[in-house]
DNA sequence: GATGAATGAGGCTTCATTCAT
DNA sequence: AATGAATGAAGCCTCATTCAT
């Protein structure tokens, strides 16, 4: 009836961030479902009734986490002005940021893995998708246009294909080490492993775009 | 008044076939986290008992599935004899064996996305993968010799590397598909998309094998 | 930066009514326990703070609405000048006043079935229903000894029995209709069964009021 | 992982009975909002996840007390052999059945109460419900049609209408008790003050029945 | 081997109430 | 006077697991 209460000094933008910070960190553990709201509330040190006056739901809360982690990509390649670079050099500064940030942020990997098992039904509501990822893509294509014009890169490339594949290369070797390494019985993940995975999805990629004499 | 029972006629090896089957249904929905013991017991048309008495646990149950499915895959493509192929065209196969599978059992993308967000943690215990995929590994290999003794591959070729690339590109695509198409706003499965994914990816790893000119 | 506050014209007559008109609306829908103060928020308009600041608890603005309703109930009785007709037309329109109060005001009834089932715990507190129903149990009891002089009306009438039972037969057909149609599987709330029920209560105390020559 | 259990010798038709004498009187303090399954579990001394087991739900529970509530009213009236008596000691009958039940289950009035106040929702949904109170329709008809014959009923009476009153009548006295004595502020329930109730409603009904020599 | 009743910890969510602003 | 952020107890329900039968 009349409890006790702790109260804290009102800092709303903060609040939202400190729950959005600790979220991701839990989400990011083992995926929506393996993610507790108890312990949101113990890592935010905000009290449960408070998560769900901001957000509403756990799945309020999973898909603002994963808008602003999606954002946080978006953001991380719109500081890479491809146009300041020669073709090739582009593409290894793309595929450079892009390696970078899934390694630095595992928890990427983690949370849009378990989105795809729920089939995107959070993303699927979300409008601040829409179109978020537009921009990187035209960008590319102007890239590829260019090494085409140059005679540089082949001038029948797919720019989703080829920016899925981007992003595939390191997304599956990283998402899937624990898995991987079990399978091939070695460890992969030792220190130098990583650069010799990205020169490997760069020698791939540009390989691919260079044109091809033979045909 | 007496309860009636229903007694199955015993089979243990027909039931065990049944869980795992009901059990890669229900564990391939939404992963370990999502799935409920119940529905296996459900959809075996077994009681939930004799799941504990048959595995031990929902972790030792899907450990058994997990072996169980990655046994398919190796047996798929074990009956693929790259011998008989011209080097070009055993890639092919080998690409076309595994986007194949992939597509045909999506299952297989969830099972193993659910147990890399757990680190492993089972399939670490399995005695079964130990060389699992070693024997799939050494023909490649065979393949990627005598490619390069005839000129047509490049020498410096790390196998791994080369199977993690071909199996991630198909692998990262049809896995997460539901958060492509959020992100790009297009459908990238009509029909005919899964045949210009797979076309894609066999001419970016031919692309990367072949030998370069300019190197 | 600085958040946006709604400050209200201040106006504490309209604010504390209003409150209780959104409040009476929400525990009407299922009661003491089944409401919120959220909604009574909401609908009324007004931040749950002042809702505490006004009435000081749920338990509060629940006392303060069945204060309302029983005042309006009452002065709905009160408008009504037994005096100016005849006995038997002036327990006609007290029976016609009461009844359609009651199927005007639905809330009434589940107000009040709420209050019982909590014991009247509330009502017992308010010193504002001390006597407010004497005036007309007074003014009933004039009609009857009006009646009983013109030997229109027995004499043994116990004013207290007798208005609960004009009050009971409508209140428990209309407050228990959803049951009512589901126990005699037919619907009674047709366009023409109130004024049915109506003729029958009429019919039901008159018969009893009138002296028996059988006795 | 491994929580300690008390296990109970089975008997799930005892289970089940405890469950729902324990629900009932928990759901007739306070109606299904104030109701708490907790509560359930405690007084029936079973776990709260077997009345899930057993009921599904706090909804499903709830409709099974009012199932077996409304047979046992049904029952009750059942050993009521009508046609043993004459018409006005059958009505008589009748009368004292039904009042008594409800002064010796007071729990029959919370509970139909709350159910009302939800519209039904749970009843509605009923199978069983069907047709439950037809025979004694029937019954009480046969006796007014005897009565009609015999020239001591009037010929006129809609037995429904009747049914509801004499219900009604109690009903409406027992279940509102709490707020009527404050209303009148008077205490109702003194030692004779229920059989006082009684007959008086005896008076009504029987003075409506008979025929109206002024008619 | 086989069943499903039974458990209890813990999951998500709600809600009356308080209080800094 | 007025707001709504913040609290925490408690509510309904789920679920892996055990075990009497």
């Amino acid at each position: 009836m009349k409890p006790v209460k702790k109260i804290r000094k009102r800092d709303p933008v903060r609040t939202g961030k400190a729950i959005l910070s600790a979220g991701r960190a839990e989400f990011s553990v083992a995926g929506f479902e393996g993610a507790r709201v108890d312990r949101v509330a113990e890592k935010s040190n905000m009290s449960k009734g408070l998560i769900y006056h901001y957000f509403g739901s756990k799945s309020g809360l999973f898909l603002a986490i994963l808008e602003d982690i999606y954002q946080e990509l978006r953001d991380e390649n719109s500081g890479l002005v491809l146009d300041d670079f020669e073709p090739e050099e582009g593409i290894r500064q793309l595929i450079n940021h892009t390696f970078t940030y899934f390694s630095k942020h595992p928890e990427f990997l983690v949370l849009v893995n378990s989105e795809n098992m729920m089939h995107a039904e959070h993303l699927k509501k979300s409008v601040m998708m829409k179109d978020l990822f537009r921009p990187i893509v035209v960008k590319i294509q102007a890239l590829l246009d260019r090494g085409a014009r140059q005679g540089i890169f082949r001038e029948d490339v797919d720019v989703i294909q080829l920016y899925v594949s981007i992003v595939g290369l390191g997304y599956f070797f990283l998402g899937n080490r624990h898995t991987l390494e079990v399978v091939f019985d070695t460890p992969l993940f030792e220190d130098d492993t990583l650069s010799k995975r990205q020169r490997h999805i760069e020698d791939m990629i540009l390989s691919y775009l260079r044109p091809n004499p033979t045909h």
